[in-house]
RNA sequence: GCCGAAGUGGUGGAAUUGGCAGACACACCAGACUUAGGAUCUGGCGCCUGCGGGCAUGGGAGUUCGAGUCUCCCCUUCGGUACCA
């Protein structure tokens, strides 16, 4: 029934059509089963996969199939990010619609999928484009509407010109697009937005209680949520009702201030300053920072400026006055918008009053030393005791803290305050390719959600997609022209769609139960799946799409809707796939068929240049480093390119292409073909050994002790993700049966033989299924290997007869006895201060002491 | 600047708790089989060596009978983040 070659093409498409036909990855609520949500971060779909992709589902299959065989009832589904904007540019491209364009994209990267075999529940398939998908998604956010946990507001945006649409905070990297790469400007605009600095204390908290997360990402989160404690402090206005408030975590240098700044956007800057003698040149100065981007202003470490205002502040604690400054380095976003200027105690401030000639006065005095205003080259940011500040003098900083604010909120002038770095989450898009927005604007109703019975609010087939600008929804009047639902009058539909990060923020529980129609999903089924118990994706959606995730499961909560507030119990974050650049100085990045690679120095072929073989990098088109999968399933097919993504590289880690590596992969299994060609007549029709090991010859004794060892092995390598070493002990066993068999000592026990295949067979069917499921049904086993039991390990075979003792003298290496693996103390003792090797080095000294650790080694100490 | 992770042969990487550093693989070298080998099988493969051994896990100290692993300092690389008051 094998045939003589292994041919992995032929193999793989028929296991799955087998696979299909009969349904084996299909999962259901099953009580009697412990349950085991595996999923995978799913992908968008822009055409076809990448080595990222086949490197994160390739692990996730693993686990899942692994898991199966180890009982648990495990469910394992795939879908589509299937909103965004590549679709939408595609289209404006090609001329075609987002929504064909995205179907076929879909249709082409779930063949792929298939071919790589991956063990999915394909009738749980989701997009997120589907008015199925977004009607419960709209849903949601009118209840959420209802509740006040979304609200409209003007504010500065970020905007992304190329993509003609807003960014929320997470998604600006280094003032660039995430997506594109340009640079964001800011723009003032009404916008939809998620409360989810409601949640911010608690998604802070419970970063600490995801044990089953990198230590990376909850820091990585915990800094985006950034959480400041200090104080609001008001500072009088000399002269005028009213005050400044600022916010600062240092309050206990409070007396040390000798200004207060404002951000330019500040209102009290134009307020103060009208009609003073400084007018003018604060009307200026604040033309300048207008003009100035303002992610400009933040990127550059530019210089600090600013300028008075003409108005005094008093320092509620001296009492002393100071004077007031507009400056640009303070952002009116965060906190209060207005600090107070502590030279001698924070650097920023430090800089500000050096150009502005601006007092220092020392107010904290470090241990040991004394700081002298005039001398000082940089402030002194690090504790010490109070000094100049009245009452407080003494004490020492960090309980200055508490009583300074303590002190003001008795007189009414601040109070203990805590800052969060995150900022709402402002979800409108002005694209076409979205959930459209559920809300209607009446002129006398305001805004009035559409009701529930009008759901979905279908995205219409007939926008018209302009190359720049305008909301393509905005130009629709069959789209936006409604009557309104509280008065019937006409009123406006909202023209904006959702951030696709929203679709992405709830998918993991749609899964559980997709095709469910009366509700956002079956509570029953939501209650036996969730949470996710391994979360596997890229390292990269750390703070965007798993905060989200977060805060939506918080909002479900809230709502009733579930009874947890961690979707995902564990996470893996798995590396880059990376393969070293080609960089020609003429033509840039080279694809590799541009390179002469057989000269001594390789140069390129369009110009003759030398070129230089460069840094491994990320896999991108751009870099020309890109390995497309489907040739290595063409050329070696799935199981091979299953194998060697495990193999390479630990899963956390990046993953370095290499073709050879991929060879190397490819010999394996076809070196585990010949094993199972060597002794599969041997081991046909009958039972796997289970009897006692003294019935057996040593050659077979040694193949069936090593087989259950490598069963252990494997078994725990793949319950911590070790799948790389799992590989190398089935490697290992498989060597050994080779050379025993060179030996002459090939296994002559018929069960030996067949355990030994069955347990190969088992052991790598997470990683080849393909191939084992072939052998599998060669060697006359029933059913799918997916549906069998892990077989276990036998303790009793596990133990050696004998082991190896090292002996070393002062800690170095210097003989190794081998001795029955039962033996006491004392004869270990006694053969290690024997052996040959510690009898040469312990000459002419004396025994200090001797440290016997059973069953490992023993060490001499001599002087 | 701040936060985090990582530095081990020519290469990718092993080494659950402190106990033989370099498993397994790639590359390379040699042998066997062969008309042939880019197939297969077998063996070798950290560095130095006077063949006794010595030195080796980024560098330096420390704890310990014993350190890749624990502690402290420093260096490098890669991520994240930043006028956040």
């Amino acid at each position: 029934m094998l045939s003589e070659n292994y041919s992995p093409l032929e193999i793989e498409e028929k296991w799955q059509q087998q696979w299909e036909a009969e349904g084996v990855f299909r999962v259901h609520e099953d009580r009697a089963k412990p349950k085991y949500y595996l999923l995978e971060m799913f992908p968008y779909p822009s055409g076809k996969i990448h080595m990222g992709h086949v490197r994160n589902y390739t692990i996730g299959d693993v686990v899942a199939r692994y898991k199966r065989m180890r009982g648990f009832n495990v469910l394992h589904p795939m879908g589509w990010d299937a909103f965004g904007m590549p679709a939408e540019n595609a289209a404006i491209q090609n001329k075609t619609h987002p929504a064909a364009w995205t179907y076929e994209n879909i249709a082409a990267m779930r063949r792929q999928l298939k071919r790589l075999g991956f063990s999915y529940d394909w009738d749980r398939e989701l997009a997120t484009c589907t008015p199925e998908y977004y009607r419960w998604e709209q849903w949601l956010f009118i209840r959420m509407f209802e509740k006040g946990m979304v609200y409209r507001k003007e504010s500065f945006v970020n905007w992304c010109d190329p993509c003609q649409t807003v960014l929320a905070n997470e998604q600006v990297e280094d003032g660039a697009c995430w997506r594109c790469g340009k640079e964001v400007r800011q723009k003032k605009l009404w916008q939809w937005y998620f409360r989810i600095t409601d949640f911010a204390q608690d998604l802070l908290d419970h970063c600490d209680l995801l044990p089953g997360w990198p230590e990376k990402v909850t820091t990585m989160q915990k800094n985006w949520i950034g959480k400041s404690t200090g104080a609001r402090i008001r500072f009088g206005l000399e002269g005028l009702e009213g005050g400044i408030d600022v916010f600062t975590t240092r309050p206990d240098t409070v007396c040390g201030a000798s200004f207060v700044c404002l951000a330019p956007e500040h209102p009290l800057v134009t307020a103060l300053s009208a009609g003073t003698p400084q007018a003018g040149e604060v009307t200026a100065f604040l033309e300048k920072m207008a003009r100035q981007e303002r992610t400009a202003r933040a990127i550059e470490t530019a210089e600090k400026e600013g300028v008075f205002i003409g108005a005094f502040a008093t320092n509620p604690v001296s009492g002393k006055s100071v004077p007031i400054y507009a400056g640009n380095f303070v952002l009116m976003e965060y906190g209060t918008g207005a600090v107070m200027g502590v030279p001698a105690h924070d650097q920023r401030d430090f800089d500000f009053a050096a150009r502005y000639a601006l007092d220092r006065p020392v107010v904290i005095q470090p241990e040991g030393e004394k700081l002298e205003s005039i001398s000082m080259t940089a402030a002194w940011t690090g504790p010490g005791r109070l000094v100049n500040s009245g009452i407080f003098d003494g004490m020492d900083s960090e309980g200055a803290k508490a009583a300074i604010a303590d002190w003001l909120e008795a007189r009414n002038a601040g109070e203990k305050a805590e800052r969060f770095r995150l900022r709402d989450w402002g979800i409108s898009r002005q694209r076409y390719w979205g959930s459209p927005i559920p809300m209607i604007h009446c002129e006398a109703c305001g805004i009035v959600p559409v009701p529930e019975k009008d759901l979905p609010v279908r995205l219409p087939e007939d926008a018209a997609l302009l190359e720049n600008g305008g909301s393509p929804l905005g130009a629709l009047a069959s789209f936006y022209e409604v009557d309104c639902p509280r008065c019937g009058k006409k009123a406006r539909r909202d023209t904006d769609t959702m951030d696709t990060f929203v679709e992405s923020s709830w998918y993991f529980l749609r899964y559980c139960s997709p095709a469910c129609d009366t509700a956002i999903f079956d509570t029953e089924a939501v209650r036996y799946w969730m949470p996710v118990d391994q979360y596997i994706g890229g390292v990269e959606h750390a703070v965007m799409h798993l905060l989200y995730s977060r805060y939506f499961t918080r909002v479900l909560e809230a709502e009733g809707l579930v009874s947890f507030k961690e979707p995902f119990t564990n996470l893996l974050t798995q590396g880059m796939v990376c393969k070293e650049t080609t960089t020609c100085p003429v033509h840039g990045f080279l694809y590799p068929e541009e390179v002469d690679f057989g000269q001594e120095k390789p140069f390129c072929l369009k110009c003759q240049s030398p070129v230089t073989v460069g840094r491994v990098e990320k896999m991108s088109k751009s870099k020309r480093n890109v390995v497309d999968p489907a040739m290595l399933l063409d050329r070696y097919g799935a199981d091979t390119t299953r194998l060697f993504c495990l193999f390479a590289a630990p899963p956390e880690r990046d993953l370095e292409w290499s073709d050879t590596g991929v060879e190397g992969a490819y010999r394996f299994l076809n070196r585990v073909w010949r094993l199972v060609l060597r002794y599969k007549d041997v081991a046909s029709g009958v039972q796997p050994f289970d009897g006692e090991l003294s019935d057996l010859s040593q050659a077979d004794r040694d193949i069936f002790r090593k087989t259950h060892q490598t069963l252990k092995r494997v078994a725990e390598d793949i319950d911590r993700f070790h799948f790389n070493t799992a590989i190398s002990a089935v490697m290992e066993l498989v060597n050994a049966v080779f050379s025993s068999g060179e030996k002459g000592e090939g296994i002559e026990n018929a069960g030996v033989a067949r355990h030994l295949l069955e347990s190969v067979c088992f052991m790598l069917s997470p990683v080849a299924p393909h191939m084992m499921e072939e052998i599998w049904a060669g060697l006359g086993g029933s059913g799918r290997l997916v549906e069998k039991g892990w077989p276990l390990w036998r303790e009793d075979a596990l133990q050696e007869e004998n082991v190896l003792i090292v002996v070393q003298v002062n800690g170095k290496l210097r003989d190794r006895v081998t001795l029955p693996a039962d033996a006491d103390e004392e004869t270990i003792k006694a053969q290690a201060l024997a052996s040959e090797g510690a009898v040469r080095f312990m000459e002419g000294k004396s025994v200090k002491k001797v440290i016997v650790v059973r069953g490992k080694l023993v060490n001499i100490v001599v002087a």
